[in-house]
DNA sequence: GAGCAATGATACATAAATGTCTCATACGAT
DNA sequence: ATCGTATGAGACATTTATGTATCATTGCTC
């Protein structure tokens, strides 16, 4: 759990408690602030020393996880690719991050200032569609928004089916790729 | 708010409940009973009466929204159609419906009874999909549990972009189609 | 070893939602 | 007009999570 987060040389309770939440919660987003610090091996009291709140506990992951998403994607992007070639690499860089993250996607987020940069990776997927439009690997009559919501929920699905062993982790990029390109009919692919 | 669930002539207070409790959750699933009540124009005490707990109306709602789905798409299918064509009825069925039961999306639903029957609904889109692969619609190589999950996103997010405004409802059904089937890719359309 | 910071355990104080119960009342059918 | 049912209002009891405060202990630094 040592990151960019925490330059310290030790795992810290902080890196304990954000490993348990995290855990603890992908399997049971209701769990409550007291099982988070038994599993985290932590008193209750300890927990709301270093997170006052739950809330700030989950805004606190919730950083991270846009942090860890941005690094990732920025690491395996290769900006003068094509965009197709990028939206390929996009999925290959988030979906594993799948396994820790997912359960962010029900949970409510109050905090505007992570509201919002989240809201920024949106856009930053629908700057990346309008150059899926502009090489024409997406046509152009088709809602950017329709796409973006696509993608979003593309990532999501391929965290579940995953997670659920349905379908291996492997395949998962390729698959959400070709499903948001080429569809699942049965024409060739290029 | 009329339906086969309700044979009386006159609205009773259930219907006025069931109404409420769809348009407020709608808006805010977190809605406490309470307000529930307040919304239906009724006492905390006669809703109890009703419904003896929060999560029996819940389970109510879920299912009279499976009910209303299996009618739908019974009315719209046409069993001997292509399955190309049922999928596209089905989506057209089913998207209109979004703006009231979406919410049951993100709905913890514990009742085992219903958690079957949403199962079961599953089930049959994935003989749906069997046949889509029998007629060469979806390729055979695509995992059966990926199409599916696919198609039940593809509802979920037809709500979303719908209720948002971002997608125009007449639209949204076949769009639905174009994804799963062709992607969003730019080849001309069969 | 003295001192300091972090910790665990525990008690306390709310706060909020839920479910139950009672009672007076209003409404409808007969 | 009367009886019976459903209702609204409100009081209660319970449960559960949450956040705070206290205190003795542990462990590490100097």
């Amino acid at each position: 759990m040592r990151s960019a987060l925490n330059p310290s040389p030790r795992p810290t309770a902080r890196d304990a408690i954000i490993g348990a939440a995290i855990r603890l919660w992908s399997r049971n987003p209701g769990a409550t602030f007291s099982e988070v610090a038994r599993h985290a091996g932590v008193g209750r009291a300890s927990l709301h020393r270093h997170f006052r709140t739950r809330d700030d506990l989950l805004t606190v992951l919730a950083e991270i996880c846009i942090e860890e998403t941005n690094e990732a994607v920025a690491a395996a992007i290769d900006q003068s690719a094509s965009a197709s070639r990028q939206l390929q690499r996009m999925f290959e860089a988030v979906i594993p991050l799948g396994d820790r993250y997912s359960f962010l996607y029900r949970a409510e987020i109050g905090d505007e200032h992570t509201t919002a940069r989240y809201r920024r990776q949106l856009d930053r997927v629908g700057t990346l569609v309008g150059e899926l439009k502009a090489e024409g690997a997406v046509a152009a009559d088709v809602p950017t928004a329709w796409v973006v919501a696509q993608i979003d929920q593309l990532i999501w699905t391929a965290w579940n089916e995953v997670a659920s062993g349905r379908v291996a982790a492997a395949d998962a990029a390729n698959l959400a790729t070709r499903t948001l390109l080429h569809g699942l009919g049965k024409e060739e692919q290029p």
